[in-house]
RNA sequence: UGGGGUGUCGCCAAGUGGUAAGGCACGGGUCUUUGACUCCCGCACCGUAGGUUCAAUUCCUGCCACCCCAG
């Protein structure tokens, strides 16, 4: 058996190499660079696929005795990953590009490579358990619900799941932490990676404005009541449930309910008025393998750090899927992702769409 | 011009003769392999010049600004 582990510099994919060398496989160790070092990065900054990780990585490879090798996807990054995270926000969307890179790049290009290499398995450092189950592949939560990542991983097919292997799924952080620190791993004590991993900064408006050259125009933000409360500096700034950076002063906190790139307006209004039951997820991937062909009761989370709500859910003639909650959620944002749970299993995901697009 | 009113942090807004609540906004931190949210911390010497008083933001006077009414 031969397995190609993908290698970001951070500890979770370290500790992934050793435990699948350690499972028996023959492993071969990459990097994808997926963006230029960003100009400026920050003191301390918490992303990945730096110079500075690239050599993280290579050293862990290194110290395992395995193959290591650097692959070049900057181009397909810019187009899957960056191209559609800016497409999304010029349309009053708020995409998850970590989803997208691990669909396109990691569980995609990354099989190629991997193919070439005679490889049957992709490695990485995910938190998330896949088991075999009647005849299929069930993508599962992993044990420490703090960490688990299973949320990030709903594009992921049935034959897919049959070639990945997540080996720190079933570890702790803590645990994770320990076996790079016994085995003497350069980064047994590098910060958990945050933000965008081509934002380094945190202003992913700047970003976009550098990568597209565009000035995104003043716009009006607009109360519910119809009543225009001050200028927003372009919608690119602004997310479904936002309170910071409106500048605004009211009795009570305002946000925004709705960006309309129709209008170029930011629709705002008060805390209750981000609630509501219904969703349509689109481009929906039934991870389980098992599309339903009836009403299903189950759980769904519509944020990435948020707790599985009771819901039920129905597959609509053109594929997307009708999701109902037990009780109003909180700003269901048009562009994250909708995922399906039942228990521990993912079931499946996809893309929450706007009013406009049901 | 005559009569009345108001003037407290960027916005709204309490308040007392004894040394400035709160909310919003803002800044920082936390949280986090997305964006948000949450939570925590920070954030004024009370229009101005005098006077009364042991002590004034709170009392008095002038001035300035704004608002309303009247012509």
């Amino acid at each position: 058996m031969k397995a190609l582990i993908a290698m970001s510099g951070g500890v979770d994919s370290s500790v992934a190499a050793y435990l699948t060398q350690q499972a028996g496989y023959e492993c071969i160790g990459c990097t994808m660079k997926l963006h230029d070092d960003p100009g400026v990065i920050k003191e301390n900054s918490h992303t990945c696929c730096t110079l500075d990780d690239v050599e993280d990585a290579r050293n862990v490879a290194f110290k395992l005795g395995m193959q290591f090798y650097v692959f070049n996807f900057k181009d397909g990054f810019k187009e899957k990953i960056i191209d559609k995270f800016i497409y999304a926000y010029e349309n009053g969307l708020t995409p998850n590009p970590c989803i997208d890179c691990n669909r396109f790049m990691k569980f995609d290009k990354l099989f190629e490579r991997a193919e070439v290499l005679g490889c049957d398995h992709i490695v990485t450092g995910h938190y998330a358990r896949i088991v075999e189950k009647d005849g299929r592949f069930a993508l599962l939560k992993a044990p420490d619900e703090t960490k688990d990542q299973s949320y990030v991983l709903y594009s992921l097919t049935q034959e897919q799941l049959s070639h990945v292997l997540f080996p720190v799924g079933d570890l702790t952080k803590t645990k994770t932490r320990q076996i790079a620190e016994e085995n003497g791993f350069i980064n047994s004590h590098k910060p958990d990676s945050q933000d965008i991993c081509f934002v380094p900064t945190g202003k992913y408006a700047d970003v976009i404005k550098e990568f597209t050259g565009k000035d995104y125009p003043e716009g009006d933000f607009v109360y519910k009541d119809g009543t225009v409360l001050g200028k927003h500096k372009g919608i690119i700034w602004y997310t479904r449930g936002q309170r910071k950076g409106l500048g605004l002063a009211s009795e009570e906190p305002l946000y925004v309910l709705r960006v309309d790139p129709k209008t170029n307006n930011v629709y705002l209004g008060r805390e209750k008025d981000l609630y509501s039951k219904e969703l349509i997820a689109g481009d929906f991937n039934w991870t389980s393998g098992i599309i339903p062909d009836t009403e299903i009761s189950c759980k769904a989370k519509i944020r990435y750090r948020q707790k599985e709500q009771p819901c039920t859910a129905k597959v609509l003639s053109n594929g997307d899927v009708k999701v109902t909650f037990d009780e109003p959620q909180r700003a269901i944002t048009p562009g994250q992702a909708c995922v399906l749970y039942d228990g521990d299993e993912v079931l499946g995901g996809g893309t929450i769409k706007t009013e406009d697009e049901v």
